[in-house]
DNA sequence: ATGAAAGCGCTAACAC
DNA sequence: GTGTTAGCGCTTTCAT
């Protein structure tokens, strides 16, 4: 059935020549007579020759292939980072190799064993959790090139490219509080996810630089997901006294919250007073439009390239530790609290 | 710096045995005593051996990689599906090399070449254009196992996974017309890809069945991106007689739509009548909720890898093309036109 | 039950 | 300028 693929053999013998001097052509390096470089190069596009780069990565030891390993590619934040990650990537004639967590950390130690048994030349890794770094450090203690993206681990060595989560939750929270809110419920993902732990701790500063207390009962987490945010919004606003306002740590859960509120029939703001932690398409379609947490993403995705890309080439320097400021972006989707909280 | 990797011949030494007899331990086939098997593992482990699956692949021929090619990942109808394939392959160990076309035909046929030539096993693509097909052809042809999603070709003769694109589309555009629209729009994306062929002609069926000419110039091509859906609404709104409904081709456009709309000052649906294809997570969130025609997303990916695996396991059996039908989704976004249309 | 050895397709050091 | 050749790490046939 498939016809065996043409081999540099076959084109060698097709032109006259050598398979190194094929090579030579085929790939331009070393010396090559003008005439045998033609009878080569003209023999493998008859032949359909497609290198193999099976072999070439056995033979030079590495895949021309970067992995990539978001949370979850659905959320609209890692598709547009694998996108830029994508198209950046190409100018360096490396493919990418996608593979989700699923915020698994079992699955993230798995995933990347069996991507380093590829040979890939680097990752680019969203890690799952801080707790679970054994295997990233040994990654880099083998050298092989690695950049974190939105979550940082201090304990690892290597490059990372983030945003400062606890001075935007802090600047959404502050402003929620400003806006007279002293009952703000947090919608969050897991804990073990380092986003998640520098957005609470910017909730919990916000609340205790102005002398409120933190109050568990208003601290709910979710899954990363619209559905599971529904649900844990409703939990959330279930519970005998509920928040004035709410902070939720993605677009994924803002969108929950804001279907969770509705079906309650709590409109925003004048019920519930809502903000978000990273924008969306639609956050200004909505009536009130969601006031957010802006990240920089479009600076994300090329800065983890062009690290890795350094890293690969050989860069020694000590790990370059990106964090990018956010911007509350203010819409309506806040206002003040319309009676003072229940009990 | 990068300590030369724990081979096979390590491992072997280690337990005092053949290479051979190390792979058989480690792979489980063939006749092993039941000794050496235990001392080859516990090598294996203690030294940290990781098999290297670039060398598997050049002695077997192939990668367990699977190649998806969607037209953008950012879209989340191809996340979904990206996920969904990515998810399921896992049963199967392969791994899933995602590289987007950017709906450029070139650079899905440059992108294929690559991809082959680092012998993945298969492939899902979602071809850019119904005109670009000699390269599916050919790997159609020299066996590699291929499946189309989204968009089929039907000269390409391989599995195919899709959606009944000229029947949601006359839905849509009947249902329009049943509550009084005669002037319709539709915003399209390029007509190369053959979705929007199919949408574009149920759309032309539902006018014409009802006895109402086509107007050019109320159909308009964008890019689908919010962005340039924003752009395409807003020149369709700009011209003299402008429609009283519109109806969009994917969710991306949808929402750029209303987003048009909306800074024209043109409410939904009081103004203008809207209807979209394919449904999107906040379309029962905005105020008035979006009618669209909702594709069955979640059955795509899975099918797709199951048919992919049968040929990659060898089967033999004619194209599968599937075609699942679509559904009108009715919520709140079409009303019967407030006024005459001008003109 | 195990080992020896061929070879997957390619690159690059070395020889001419 | 071109050819020869030794592997890269692994699987697998064929002996034993």
């Amino acid at each position: 059935m498939a016809p065996k693929a043409v081999t540099l053999i076959d084109v060698a013998r097709a032109a006259n020549v050598s398979r190194a001097t094929a090579a030579r052509a085929l790939n331009g390096y070393g010396y090559v007579g003008g005439d045998a470089a033609e009878r080569v190069l003209a023999a493998a596009d008859r032949l359909g020759y497609r290198s193999n780069r099976v072999a070439q990565a056995l033979r030079r030891g590495q895949l021309p292939l970067i992995g990539f390993m978001p949370g979850d590619i659905q959320n609209p934040f890692f598709a547009r980072i694998a996108h830029d990650v994508d198209v950046d990537l190409r100018a360096f004639r490396h493919n990418l190799l996608i593979a989700s967590s699923e915020e698994d950390p079992e699955q993230e130690v798995e995933l990347l064993e069996s991507l380093r048994s590829l040979n890939v030349r680097g990752f680019i890794v969203a890690p799952t959790s801080a707790d679970n770094k054994e295997h990233l450090v040994r990654l880099v203690r083998d050298g092989t090139p690695l950049v974190l993206i939105d979550r940082a681990l201090p304990q690892v060595a290597c490059d990372s490219v983030t945003v400062d989560n606890e001075g935007g939750a802090r600047e959404a929270v502050s402003y929620l509080i400003a806006n007279g809110h002293r009952r703000i419920g947090l919608i969050q993902d897991d804990s073990r996810i380092t986003t998640a732990r520098g957005r609470l701790a910017g909730y919990i500063q916000a609340l205790q630089s102005h002398g409120i207390e933190v109050d568990e009962s208003l601290i709910i987490v979710s899954r990363s997901t619209v559905e599971y945010a529904i649900d844990a919004t409703i939990r959330l606003f279930s519970r005998p006294s509920r928040p004035t306002a709410v902070f939720t740590v993605d677009s994924l859960m803002t969108q929950g919250a804001l279907l969770g509120l509705r079906s309650m029939g709590l409109a925003v703001p004048h019920a519930v007073s809502l903000v978000g932690f990273d924008d969306f398409n639609l956050a200004t379609f909505t009536d009130p439009q969601i006031t957010v947490v802006a990240q920089p993403i479009a600076q994300i995705g090329p800065l983890a390239v062009k690290l890795l890309m350094q890293r690969i080439n050989g860069s020694r320097e000590p790990p370059h530790r990106e964090q990018f400021p956010t911007r509350l972006v203010v819409r309506g989707s806040v206002s003040r609290p319309s009676r003072t909280p229940g009990r």
